[in-house]
DNA sequence: CCATGCATATGAAGGTCATAATATTAAGAC
DNA sequence: GTCTTAATATTATGACCTTCATATGCATGG
């Protein structure tokens, strides 16, 4: 199976992270069949050959965005706890990094479609629960030890929230409020700076 | 102008109106030009002697949908505060109603279209823009005096994820989470309750 | 009270773009 | 060299936005 990819299981890598781009970038519907199999080198018309349906493509889209987003932001945690940083301040700042604001093709799913995603249909909204629900357990698992429980869902709706009203809002208010946001959530969960 | 409102002021407002409800409940895209006309107890024909664009719409039905919730917001303030709450309690536990959960048609504007707002073009995007700021203010307003500037941005931000994190959990995990960010909210910014 | 004229709404149609399905062609394995 | 896999090209079907010619209805003046 992982030995050897056939060229069908390429092809299908290729979509499937292509769309994972899009869909953030352009919202579920914002991007076509025909759109996505050609950015990965294809036409429209074998689509169905990969995908029962376009909302198939849609739930693996998803996945393969929440685990992108979760070993980014995994990786972030290695790399700035070895600096001295604690775990959460550095979740905090790589997922309210300046950076996010222009580039929310490479930033959390969650953040990108959140206000999308009650209006999917059972499959895609099934996913998008499970994408909430592991974002969630991230925060948790970053927070200090002996935090009261409930405080993961509010810091992430906090995340959440920030991201999308600072791409709301123009360049400089925005990176204000991300600014403000990072501020309160790593003085308030962290006491240090 | 206000004392006799034509056939046609009538009809415009019930198109408004009912645009206001259908982009929070179905997003910017969800909904038709002729369904919203249909709701309306029109035909689609006259959609354009009304507004010169569906986009044109979407601003006028953002702008009004932003009022209806201003209004409620602040009359909820008033109702509350009469009866010992403070205002800031007052309006978390207004925006953070578990009925809000079912009916995002009646909601707020901005947690019901947020992450599709970076994607509209610039008409609609402006007034998106708009829409955050005052949500932003009002929210700023209700705060106790002697808040750091600042937090309300980052109060609104909790408020809005939170919401949209709740109604994309379902039933049970979303009440649960819109209770913790209540309790969070209020415990942080009111001391009291 | 009726007729006239403008304001308003109707219903059909054009053109674009989407998902989905199918037939055909190309490529690779044994 | 045949047989299977995979991609291409084409088509069917249907939404949707927008325009336009036509019809309707309300209000105002005679």
């Amino acid at each position: 199976m992982s030995s050897a990819p056939t060229r069908k299981e390429l092809s299908h890598e290729r979509i499937v992270n292509v769309a994972a781009r899009a869909i953030r970038r352009a919202g579920y519907r914002g991007v076509g069949v025909a759109d996505i199999m050609k950015e990965a080198g294809l036409t429209h018309g074998g689509f169905y050959a990969h995908f029962s349906s376009r909302d198939a493509l849609l739930v693996e889209a998803m996945q393969r965005a929440g685990r992108h987003n979760q070993t980014a932001l995994s990786e972030a945690m290695e790399r700035h706890t070895a600096k001295g940083s604690t775990r959460f301040a550095a979740l905090v700042r790589s997922y309210l990094h300046d950076s996010n604001l222009d580039r929310p093709d490479q930033g959390c799913v969650v953040a990108a479609l959140a206000s999308e995603m009650t209006r999917q249909d059972d499959a895609v909204r099934e996913e998008a629960r499970r994408r909430v629900m592991d974002l969630v357990a991230l925060v948790n698992a970053a927070l200090p030890a002996g935090a009261e429980p409930g405080q993961a869902a509010v810091v992430t709706a906090t995340m959440v929230g920030a991201l999308q009203l600072a791409r709301t809002l123009d360049g400089k208010a925005g990176r204000a409020l991300l600014a403000q946001t990072r501020a309160a959530l790593i003085q308030r969960h962290d006491g240090l700076s």
